[in-house]
DNA sequence: TAGATAAGTTAGCCATGTCTAACTTTTGAA
DNA sequence: TTCAAAAGTTAGACATGGCTAACTTATCTA
């Protein structure tokens, strides 16, 4: 209560950055969907392999809302990435690096999706959401997700 | 307190959804990102306007790291879509579709911005965070945000 | 075990959003 | 008032991630 100045009809202030600062910022929203295919590949990869003991394309593609030629091409991506083996006409497995990236990246998931539970939103909603959110968080703000989570849990 | 079911080393639960449910996560994520530039423009073009007279490719450009050819291209496809009005080698104006769009799109970038603060993450990630999130979150989300902030500057 | 069906791949198309190189227009200073 | 510098555009390239149509391979069932 040590610094309230003079907003009074303006909710928020909006914060005045330097260009090259505000660049930045979009630099990052750029490499965050770049890597954002692959992250979410990977992802339900390891989440296929674990419930259905494999992955195969035609589950991706459907459980991805995308035509079978799509995901035969995003996987030939991943492969040139080092985050995928496999041959032709088989099952995907996940490389180490695959499987790393994806443990990072269902803990993510996790964490966003249980933080907007914790804001009360319905679970549909904050899948949705989380499915985007996701790839836009950075440790800082993942690291008060965790923190915010634990206070709703222990004050509740 | 009335419900602790059976968890003790896994901190959240992997929501389970169904395909149809997955697939739908991911076409609202698509979505979104089609509608992206449109929004980070007219967003940028109105707050240009409003602090520096009018909006100037170069710019616009510096603002958004990219180069003019860029900007160019974008900025045609905005007034082919009916949110900018503009003559070659002009400044760039907002229709009235553009305007109403900006400021949706001001607002609800300032209430994520006010959300990440209030949780205690520096100005310069709750930005850059921001500039990817706020288009990921869907007006339940938004509103949540938005209660949530009321709680943390009444309870401060 | 043959043949039909399901799964997967290939080829080629398209839209988006970025870039560089080269050209045009506008602006402003001498 | 000219002309150089700055601003803006055009043309053409490239990567990404979708798609359809047509083909190939694998799987299952009669
Ligand atoms: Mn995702
Ligand atoms: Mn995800
Ligand atoms: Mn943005
Ligand atoms: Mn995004």
């Amino acid at each position: 209560m040590t610094k309230l100045q003079s907003q009074e009809h303006e909710p928020f202030e909006t914060v005045d950055r330097a260009p090259e600062a505000q660049a930045e910022g979009f630099a990052t929203v750029r490499q965050a969907h770049e890597s954002e295919m692959a992250e979410d590949y990977v992802e339900l990869i390891a989440e296929l392999i674990e419930s259905r003991g494999e992955a195969r394309p035609v589950e991706i593609a459907e459980r991805f809302g995308v035509k079978p030629p799509t995901v035969t091409k995003n996987i030939s991506r991943l492969k040139a990435a080092g985050l995928v083996r496999r041959e032709p006409y088989r099952a995907i497995f996940l490389t180490d690096a695959g499987r790393e990236l994806a443990e990072a990246c269902r803990r993510r998931h996790r964490i966003v999706v249980a933080f907007l539970l914790s804001l009360g939103i319905d679970e549909e909603t904050a899948e949705r959401d989380a499915e985007g959110i996701e790839h836009h968080v950075s440790t800082t703000t993942l690291e008060a997700f965790e923190h915010a989570l634990l206070q709703s849990q222990s004050g509740k």
